[in-house]
RNA sequence: CGGGGCGUAGCGCAGUUUGGUAGCGCGCUUGGUUCGGGACCAAGAGGUCGCAGGUUCAAAUCCUGUCGCUCCGACCA
């Protein structure tokens, strides 16, 4: 079977070959994207936008539900704005677009194309609290931001890229804290639920928390070459930014105080997650949930039954519409029932109707997994109950191999040699214990490039023996991993 | 930003060593035959060889510069 899909789908280079190159083979085959003549920059394709759409749809119902409304701030910021938090400025300087000209006229102030809001946003902020009865400010932002960066990947890493930030502003810190992890788990729910990724939940250590937050916490992921991802981040400012933009209401006791903030946001970055836990040599795997096309239906039409097939093939795909699911039909003449398979594998849609004149007879169609390449005859007026029982089923097996996946490439340690040896064949997660001290995570990262992807909610309470590096007192269990 | 690789038709490549009419496969167009895992026949279209300079009677080929993609390292969603 091996060697047979390799024949196939000769477009793509196995996973195995050249990991990399099997990752810019999807995108680009696969339709998602393509590139631009503007270094780093991608043009998401139809395929790719619709796939993004259904995914924002997803999250953004989350959003709203938990009481979160939308709102657009402006591209640029005057860089008197973006100076104002100095960690802020230092953490971003490096990487911000710069307007100096307007037509052919210098600009008496530049202004940087927002590599993330929580400048502008506080500056309306700051006009729009006085009181505590204006609190909490609950808005979210979908976007595009702009960060110049050196080495750009598609979607994982790209210098514009599409987000939603969220920016929310309280009246205690108690307040703030719950919002944000309130947030990181509505991030781990949308994930593992409608991406069908699992994700490790937990606080960032200080060096690896955003720029300007009091504490940053995240969800990671595992990728299929056991590189992690960070796929969400959830940001306590504390009073960092209601400090220097002078964001004060008057509370209840009569006294003036600074509000308490959060800030989080997830990105098109999780196209490239979703290509990397669920992809394989033939190509994209897409979870139902998100799939811009769940069904695809591919009539066998040879000539003497085409119109009874292809009049049969359309009604059920009407039917299946109507019953509320993304479906299409692949009626292309010019092309082989053989090749559209393998097309519709390459793209990664969930679930493929074949209908020939063999299933016309026996009044079934056969429905083909793309998950397991499991294939079934279904009798034509059972369609409507089984499609969705089987999406549903590849959604949960989806998620169900990549957390089988994770876990058979999670292992713990406190011994430093085998943690280096982990990280160098293994690769995965390694959980071991941290002193806390950030010497010890900087030497690890030098010497192994794994890093601290988080301190895990899960194992907060659990007693750590030692710090794997300089075995002194145990303070956290860490997840280590290299990461994108 | 440092080190390596690659830029020739939409895609994958040959041609560069030794300068001399720009090629192959796939795809594309037209017509016909096909259709249960990338069908076949026939006839076509398509390239300022990444870009800019230079050397030369003559440059895809030699020299200089530059841009892009990519991989490996330092910074980031």
């Amino acid at each position: 079977m091996a060697k047979q899909e390799k024949e196939f789908v000769k477009e793509i280079t196995p996973q195995s070959e050249d990991y990399s190159q099997w990752y810019l083979d999807i995108v680009q085959k696969a339709e998602l994207m393509d590139y631009s003549p503007v270094k780093g920059c991608m043009v998401i394709r139809p395929y790719g936008y619709t796939l993004w759409e259904n995914m924002q749809q997803c999250l953004d119902r989350r959003i709203k539900e938990t009481g979160h409304r939308n709102a657009y701030f402006p591209l640029f910021i005057p860089e008197s704005l973006l100076q104002k938090e100095a960690e802020h400025v230092e953490g971003f300087a490096p990487e911000v677009a710069w307007v100096t000209h307007g037509g052919n006229e210098k600009l008496t102030e530049r202004l940087v194309v927002r590599p993330t809001s929580e400048t502008i946003i506080c500056e309306m902020y700051r006009r729009w609290i006085q009181s505590y009865r204006d609190l909490p400010v609950l808005i979210n932002q979908w976007c595009n931001v702009v960060r110049w960066e050196k080495v750009t990947r598609p979607f994982l890493r790209t210098s514009e890229f599409l987000w939603q930030e969220g920016h929310t502003a309280h009246r205690t810190q108690e307040e703030a804290e719950a919002e944000t992890l309130k947030m990181l788990d509505v991030y781990r729910d949308y994930v593992e639920n409608d991406l069908a990724i699992p994700v490790i939940a937990g606080k960032k250590t200080e060096k690896e928390k955003f720029a300007g937050a009091m504490h940053t916490y995240s969800i990671e992921a595992l990728m299929s070459d056991g590189r992690a991802l960070q796929a969400g981040t959830s940001h306590n400012l504390g009073t960092h930014f209601s400090t220097v933009f002078d964001i004060t209401f008057l509370d209840s006791d009569g006294e003036l105080k600074y509000v308490w903030q959060t800030s989080w946001g997830t990105s098109t970055r999780l196209v490239g997650a979703i290509i990397m836990v669920h992809g394989d040599d033939r190509g994209l795997v897409l979870p139902p949930k998100v799939a811009p096309t769940q069904v695809i239906v591919v009539p066998i039409a040879p000539k003497k039954a085409r119109e009874t097939v292809l009049k049969k093939a359309a009604e059920l795909t009407e039917d299946l519409k109507k019953a509320g699911i993304r479906v299409e039909m692949d009626d292309r003449e010019e092309y082989s029932p053989g090749w559209k398979f393998n097309e519709w594998e390459m793209k990664g849609v969930p679930l493929r109707l074949e209908l020939g004149p063999r299933d016309l007879e026996a009044g079934q169609a056969v429905l083909a997994r793309r998950d397991t390449g499991e294939k079934e005859a279904v009798e034509l007026g059972s369609l409507k109950t089984r499609v969705p029982e089987l999406l549903a089923a590849v959604q949960t097996n989806m998620f169900n191999k990549a957390l089988a996946f994770r876990e058979k490439n999670t292992h713990r340690t406190d011994d430093y040699e085998e943690f280096k040896e982990i990280i160098a064949e293994k690769r995965g997660f390694v959980v071991a214990g941290w002193c806390g001290q950030e010497t010890c995570e900087l030497a690890i990262k030098e010497e192994t490039k794994a890093t601290i992807r988080n301190l895990p909610f899960h194992l907060q309470n659990e007693k750590a023996e030692k710090c794997v590096y300089c075995n002194g007192e145990g303070k956290h269990l860490a997840y280590f991993a290299r990461a994108y």
